[in-house]
RNA sequence: GUCCCCAUCGUCUAGCCUGGCCUAGGACAUCACCCUUUCACGGUGAAGACACGGGUUCAAAUCCCGUUGGGGAUACCA
């Protein structure tokens, strides 16, 4: 490999199942790297599973990449869903699917069985029959590993399907698309002296090969799509505990079926039963299906109103994180940029990128820091582009878009919007938090130590503030109601000499149910004066419950 | 078991290659205070780490060896 032979690097995901972080944070450093030096950046997929790879995870994949904001110059066409024999498929190095590579395989296959380095087994399979030279993997991340003969070994190179092993293909197709560098995870390293060892019998060119650190979870355990399903198994085992019948969890996931296909493209059985969720409930984990542990979770999570930790990319797209928090962290998670800058652009990672400054050990996905990257951004964006993130991802499909008129615009959607922007770590944390302002009246449930400190409390001294504050209230306009409500209740406070807060609490229980919500003003406007007058009777018939 | 890799605040990390400028810097989280009609946001500040043991050296977070701990590989998965 000479100086100037331009970079050529690729991300080779397995279609197996959904985007990984990891998986991301992998396409985002070859992209980088490509990109930072004028190169190419391939996507390639390594089909050669028959039983586990399917077209749903492709499209996911190629969807979430897209959406990372991650392009590719080489491989499928990310808008096609069909990339059958060479279809839909961009680059000179085709085709981009290994199963639809056989045939340059075989050529290769042929190579070693002349050079007599392979063993037929029983079943078809191929048998590369190391030579066993020691080998020393050098690596641009790590320092060069040397591996003595006794520990290397013969693998196979072909199944009995007739397709090649990841092994063999990585190297055939690394070696004929003209990859220079091999930017992979760490668990990797151990498979390169392998690698190595066919590239020698193939007479092929080594890559240059850079190992990244792996992504842990909190407790030190790998980052893996199951923790999903476990964590649904423990909440539904609690919800049963506390009165829930699977049968009715089968009935509301059927039901809702439609919405969880929206979210969950890799779906593939068409309904629940509970015999199913029976099955799912008491399985080894060893034994989950892609269906057990990317969708039935979300399935439930949606019923019963729990929240799965984010594994996938497709979880953090549905959760509300912004591609530019996620692709922000992940690059920092591993990688930085030499000085204490944290927050950058993407744009700003493809000038910067570089290899040397790539860690060697394994970090621990921290979803508080993500979660932080992510309000940053959020307070960060055009309010009218929050709002309309905001309307999209939570809105959509949430069923809860009536209650601001399904007008996105409209001025009640703009008031809840501007409240939210500074309060919410993501998206979908706006709804958690202004839930109560999609609820009916009658439907608002009071928190009771609220109502007891702020009503109740001094013979009811709140409830007197707000029966007053309602009658003022009832003679205003419904236009601007949110300001000339605050007036209002300034005019009170000093009219009877007491705090804000004793006046304004009352108010913010009476609509809200809690002590907490966006400034008063603010929440009124989001509720409107019909609205708040009713919240307002029904908060004030719960006066003679307390008494 | 065998082979390979890793080791700085709770977490992500800067510093290590080219020993002294390190009384170890930043970020997230935590705590306190300020702002304030609640919750946030914002501001100020605090607490918090060189895994351990040996060397080498005038001097070690930085170099060497060992111990311990962690991770990966050891599939007709990738």
């Amino acid at each position: 490999m000479t100086a100037n032979t331009p970079v050529v690097t690729r991300f080779a995901p397995s279609p197996t199942g959904a985007l990984h972080v990891g998986g991301a944070r992998t396409a985002l450093y070859n992209w980088a790297y490509a990109r930072r030096h004028g190169g190419r950046f391939i996507l390639r997929l390594e089909d050669t599973d028959q039983k586990r790879s399917t077209a749903e995870s492709t499209r996911g994949i190629l969807r979430d990449l897209a959406w990372l904001g991650i392009d590719w110059d080489e491989g499928p066409d990310a808008n096609a869903d069909n990339w059958d024999d060479g279809a839909n498929q961009r680059g000179a190095n085709g085709p981009y699917f290994q199963s639809q590579r056989l045939k340059i395989y075989d050529e290769y296959f042929d190579k070693l069985i002349a050079a007599g380095l392979t063993k037929k087994e029983d079943n078809g399979a191929l048998r590369f029959m190391n030579p066993k030279r020691s080998i020393a993997v050098r690596d641009e991340v790590l320092p060069t590993a040397t591996i003595g003969p006794l520990a290397q070994e013969d693998f196979i190179i072909r199944k009995a399907d007739g397709f090649p092993t990841y092994h063999f293909a990585v190297v055939v197709d690394d070696a004929t698309m003209g990859v220079t560098h091999v930017i992979r995870g760490q668990e990797h390293h151990s498979n390169t002296p392998k690698h190595i060892a066919l590239q020698d019998a193939l007479g092929l060119p080594r890559p240059i090969y850079a190992h990244i650190p792996l992504i842990l979870n909190q407790d030190n355990s790998k980052m893996s799509k199951r923790d999903k399903a476990k964590t649904a198994r423990d909440e539904v085992q609690k919800w049963i505990c506390n009165g829930g019948s699977i049968d009715e969890l089968a009935e509301r996931m059927v039901a809702n079926e439609e919405k969880a296909r929206q979210l969950y493209p890799t779906m593939q059985s068409p309904s629940v039963t509970a015999s199913e969720i029976v099955d799912f409930l008491t399985k080894k984990s060893a034994d989950f299906t892609q269906n057990d542990v990317e969708v039935i979770p979300g399935m439930m999570a949606r019923e019963l109103g729990f929240h799965l930790p984010e594994i996938e990319v497709n979880d953090f797209r549905w959760n509300g994180y912004l591609p530019e928090s996620l692709c922000n962290y992940l690059a920092l998670l591993g990688w930085n940029p030499g000085n204490n800058l944290e927050r950058f652009d993407t744009d700003d990672l493809k000038e910067e990128f570089s290899l040397d400054r790539v860690g060697k050990s394994a970090a621990k996905f921290d979803r508080e820091k993500l979660a932080a990257f992510n309000a940053d951004r959020i307070a960060g964006l055009r309010p009218e582009v929050f709002r309309q993130k905001l309307w999209e991802v939570c809105f959509r499909g949430r069923g809860i878009a009536n209650q601001f008129q399904n007008d996105p615009n409209g001025p009640r959607f703009v008031a809840f919007a501007e409240a939210y922007q500074s309060r919410s770590k993501t998206l979908s944390d706006t709804v958690e938090q202004g839930r109560f302002f999609f609820l009916d009246a009658d439907a608002i449930a009071y928190d009771d130590k609220a109502v007891d400190k702020v009503l109740a409390k001094n013979d009811g001294q709140g409830f007197g503030v707000l029966e007053g504050l309602r009658a003022v209230f009832a003679e205003l306009p419904d236009d601007g109601f949110g300001h000339a409500a605050h007036e209002a209740i300034k005019a009170y406070s000093e009219q009877h000499e007491l705090g804000m807060g004793k006046v304004a609490q009352p108010v913010r229980v009476a609509v809200s149910g809690s002590t907490v919500s966006p400034p008063i003003d603010q929440t009124l406007d989001i509720l409107g004066k019909a609205e708040t007058l009713a919240r307002i009777d029904r908060c004030l018939q719960l006066r003679t419950a307390t008494s």
